[in-house]
DNA sequence: GCGCTCTTTGCAATCGATTGCATAACTAAC
DNA sequence: GTTAGTTATGCAATCGATTGCAAAGAGCGC
């Protein structure tokens, strides 16, 4: 049997003052209004009948539910853990309580947690699911929902939208001028979906990064794959290999799943990865230093999305009508044993192994 | 500007009844209540103006808030996410969200989030922080909130606790029969902090184990980690070297980020993985297939976890007196990499490479 | 001692739903 | 055509807080 809740107006009758003055009591900006003596005695029965208010009732008052809602496209990607693990801590140090919902990358699925966020009164959202053209983050701003898109962001909205992402257009171009360095000329590139800012934004980054050396992109050795999964990255490598014979010396991947699909082609094509072919990633999941070979990515730092996402939110939500700002975090790459100079023997690729450093 | 919302009452001024009627229009078990034809006009009535309940003012009524906390110790462990998802999409199809927390692996950070979480009226919880004795356990029980633990459970409750676990003792024997029957005879340990369940069965399932194949356990080459991590087990490890030189030929680990650590330390140490020492972990977490070498490791069906546990919250919810049970899920032996047959030369590790199917 | 200001507290409405009870309307039976 | 018995709907209280307003009381000056 759930135990009966303490209520304020058993406070109050136990420490012979109305309800409202116990309500005064408790919220610390109306305290002052209620003298010393009573305010003390009021919080001394409240502790000892243990009250806590009931953030439900008071909700529905003050229409503020201190709750947000996080929604990202898929929890068993480890790029959102930490994500959601920066927000999280940053909301519950301001008050707020987080519900995460997870739309497994199904935009039915999402308008209906959103919906239903909503509906329960979530103070702001921050959404990790956004598409280029998104009709869910549009309708939050007509309703006038407090929102920051994270990782991902949209495109020419009516209204700007707050958002955190990292500096994509950089990464790739860091990961390109790596294997430029490493003396790679012939690289194919595998992209994600272009129907996400992340997807579009690193394809033409390839793009932009090879004409700024002056070099010309070679179409038939590039695919986008139609999720940043595994199997789509398998799937879109076989499609470069199948249609191209093997004119590559090195994969950029514009995602560390994708990498890892690549992998497996490369594996299943006969190519030795990194002596054959230098592959790239982009996020730096954890753990990609353990891979066989560990994997050249990407850094991205995935917490400081989360807490500087959580910290804009709060923003929002104190102003929700201050202009809309976003904020691009750096990337840094990370050269683990997945790519290596062109040329270079099998002794100077046992040397490139792993770092012992975790 | 947050839009106002389209309350009950709008509807039943615009359908011309009382708010009354559109509720019980609105609730499955009293449309029977109300004639067809008024039932027809408030629907159509609630369906253009966009109506949608408030759920924060049913539940303060009817202290139901359709809302289930879930509570765990770290969400960037990537055992978690699956459970996570498991139990959320189960609930999501129940009509209820998840509230997520994350405690930090701090006692004092779950407390707070537990009475938080209870403050807000949630239906239930689910509990994923659970130490062998754990007085927030006896707290939820004591205050009669709907409660389930998952993957870790409590010893000698006054009240049994409904909980989903994975039948270590199996586990733990499946990992030491692999080894014994690849001819190990020396077999060292690196447990997990026996406070917790999962920690302690896994440590005394080694015991047992021994003993059931009539083996004495050797004391010098258990150690038990103080935390579920990389460094911890890297630490323990670095124990059993100090203490006793290097007399096994094979670890067990307790955990996957456990045996992760046993990795560094057998490579700082000189020793080859498998070739001089075999590791085997346990939990299965995602790419550990991928890892230098392939981790040996004991599955767990994670999400299957995530999924009872949620039914078996649902169960306690509708009927909060039936007796609780506990569910316990097999565990099943993946063979990677890095474990050998002793004695077995370098072609034969070779063609044990990692599968490549994923 | 009167009136004034200021502080402290209580009253009652309110947030948006749900639900026991009363009542109106309708049906059926005699 | 009256009565009993359903059925459909409205009324009003309630859940547990917050808050504008009113009123009581304290303090002060003249």
């Amino acid at each position: 049997m759930r135990k009966a809740q303490v209520t304020i107006k058993e406070v109050a009758v136990k420490a012979r003052v109305h309800a409202s003055t116990v309500s005064r009591v408790l919220n610390a900006e109306t305290r002052g209004m209620v003298s010393k003596s009573v305010a003390d005695r009021v919080l001394a029965v409240a502790q000892k009948l243990g009250y806590s208010v009931n953030p439900l009732a008071a909700g529905l008052r003050t229409r503020r539910s201190r709750t947000v809602g996080i929604l990202i496209p898929d929890l068993t990607n480890p790029v959102f853990p930490p994500i959601v693990r920066g927000a999280e801590q940053t909301l519950a140090s301001a008050g707020y309580v987080v519900v995460l919902a997870d739309s497994n990358n199904d935009i039915h699925n999402a308008r209906n947690i959103v919906n239903n966020l909503i509906a329960r009164q979530v103070d702001g959202l921050i959404l990790a699911t956004a598409h280029r053209e998104d009709p869910i983050v549009e309708e939050c701003l007509s309703r006038g929902v407090p929102l920051v898109l994270v990782n991902r962001t949209v495109e020419k909205m009516p209204i700007p939208v707050a958002a955190v992402t990292t500096d994509d257009n950089l990464g790739i171009r860091l990961a390109l001028e790596h294997l430029l360095e490493l003396g790679h000329r012939r690289i194919a590139f595998v992209g994600g979906p272009q129907t996400t800012s992340t997807g579009y934004v690193r394809y033409r980054a390839f793009l932009n990064a090879l004409k700024a050396r002056g070099m010309k992109a070679d179409k038939s050795m590039m695919v986008n794959a139609s999720a940043f999964s595994e199997a789509a990255g398998s799937e879109a490598l076989s499609k470069i290999i199948a249609s191209s014979d093997v004119g590559f010396t090195a994969v950029v991947a514009a995602n560390d799943l994708l990498a890892l699909g690549c992998f497996d082609v490369l594996l299943a094509n006969g190519l030795r990865c990194p002596i054959d072919v230098s592959v790239t990633g982009y996020n730096h999941m954890p753990f990609v230093d353990r891979f066989t070979p560990p994997l050249t990515t990407v850094h991205i730092p995935h917490q400081q999305l989360g807490i500087k996402s959580a910290e804009l939110l709060l923003e929002r939500i104190e102003d929700p009508d201050a202009p809309a700002r976003t904020i691009y975090l750096q990337p840094r790459l990370i050269v683990g044993g997945s790519t290596r100079a062109i040329g270079a023997n099998e002794s100077t690729q046992r040397a490139a192994g792993r770092s012992p450093t975790r």
